[in-house]
DNA sequence: GCATTATTTTTTCCATGAGAATATTCCTGC
DNA sequence: GCAGGAATATTCTCATGGAAAAAATAATGC
């Protein structure tokens, strides 16, 4: 099969083409583009290195290669995709140092973000977050793996969002996308989700008005995660191909 | 004119190209024009609300208008640039809530950037931060406004480099361009800028390795700064040309 | 003279084709 | 059987042309 993609000006197989009001606004392609690899590096369902094609990217949503091409430029400077030169776009592999980086912002930031909730959060807007973790629970006891990362990193964008600076919130996001590529990478010790635990103690915490207490459980609950991935020199490149083999001499 | 624009591959009226190695590769192109125009943005070249003519920019660097676009896109992503559907880019005009989510994301930022600078800078690596104030200093008498500006900023960027962390590193960056922007909009008091005081006084609470000193004084330098600009509600929109009008009635 | 409509021009926006670099397959010689 | 190399195919990369949308300008009616 050679080139053959599109023929008129709409080939999307894509959803919500109901209205189509305006023709098929193309900016809001490029950001649904852009959401959409974002939301599968996410939930871990594209693996580092994966490699990205963007004629299929292309045809899926029924636009040229050159409007995918810009979203991948904008997902690379998020460091959410790497591009080799003539070699394609990958997803991202964060080393070791990266990932370290990002642990530390991710600690500072959270912090802080519960500073700005405990000056502005409402009460109504704990309690919002309250229901957050009820349905964590909820499906922690009977939910899939997937529904249940998604659920716990929502957690933590809502709580910033309620900090009530879009700033803060939108640099939380990204860290907290670039942490789930360290995960699939170096992550050792799937232990049982136990999140869920740990974000209602925050809430009550903040509900408390007891910032301290909501800080140190904070740090724990990073902690916590930080505790099931190794980050030693050697281990780092455990993933690549050639050290795989090592391990089966 | 109609578009004529460069007819074979180089018309690069541009710096650096003396060796020339590897036919000019044009994946960095993006990047100097990226870098390009942040700094532009930065120091006050290009206002808030200026339009962006790709095709000047295409001609300028001698590429096609599709890398331009791409690098375009980043810096809308960026929040440097804003896209109006067929209308154009245009420099961003921030508003005042994302003004004000700005300095208070830039307040928390530069305190745990103190904290990392304690924990890992050398001390000659804090010397060699002394030096930038030197040079702030002499330029401070002797100098034009702009080398000012973009020396006061450089501060900040190497103190951040200091802490060892590049991912905070490059939120500051990015927040620091982007507050640019704020200045040129809604500063009132050019006053003579004494930063430079203020700079070499958290150098040596840092030497003195007295963090909470540090912080303090980073607080005042930054409240100071934040005390040139009137974020009120009703002068947010005094650079509207409708409400320029109003002044004249 | 002014408002409103038509036309021209400018500029964005996107799809496509040609070229370049790399990966893959196939073939030949040993 | 296998190493090395040519031929083929794939994929990125970018410049270009054309369509659509605004803006600017000219023209017409009143």
């Amino acid at each position: 099969m050679k080139r053959t993609r599109r023929q008129s000006a709409k080939a999307a197989p894509n959803a919500s083409n109901t209205a189509d009001t305006a023709e098929t606004n193309n900016d809001d392609v490029s950001e649904r583009i852009r959401t959409t690899l974002a939301a599968a590096i996410g939930e871990g369902a594209l693996k580092p290195g994966t490699k990205i094609l963007e004629d299929a990217i292309a045809e899926h949503f029924g636009v040229s290669r050159t409007v995918v091409r810009g979203a991948l430029g904008v997902l690379e400077s998020d460091h959410l995709l790497e591009r080799k030169k003539n070699r394609g776009t990958f997803v991202a592999e964060p080393g070791i140092e990266e990932a370290r980086a990002l642990f530390e912002s991710r600690r500072k930031l959270e912090r802080v973000i519960l500073e700005l909730v405990m000056d502005r959060a409402e009460a109504e807007q704990l309690d919002a977050l309250e229901k957050l973790t009820d349905e964590e629970e909820h499906i922690h006891h009977h939910g899939d793996e997937k529904s249940k990362t998604v659920l716990s990193g929502k957690f933590h964008i809502v709580l910033a969002e309620l900090g009530g600076n879009a700033v803060m919130t939108e640099m939380l996001s990204k860290i907290v996308a670039r942490l789930s590529l360290v995960m699939a990478l170096y992550e050792e010790e799937k232990q049982d989700d136990c999140g869920a635990d740990h974000h209602r103690l925050i809430v009550t915490a903040l509900k408390a008005k007891d910032l301290v207490k909501a800080q140190q459980l904070m740090d724990h609950h990073l902690a916590d995660i930080e505790g099931r991935v190794r980050l030693t020199e050697g281990q780092g490149d455990r993933h690549t191909f050639m050290a795989v083999l090592e391990n089966f001499s």
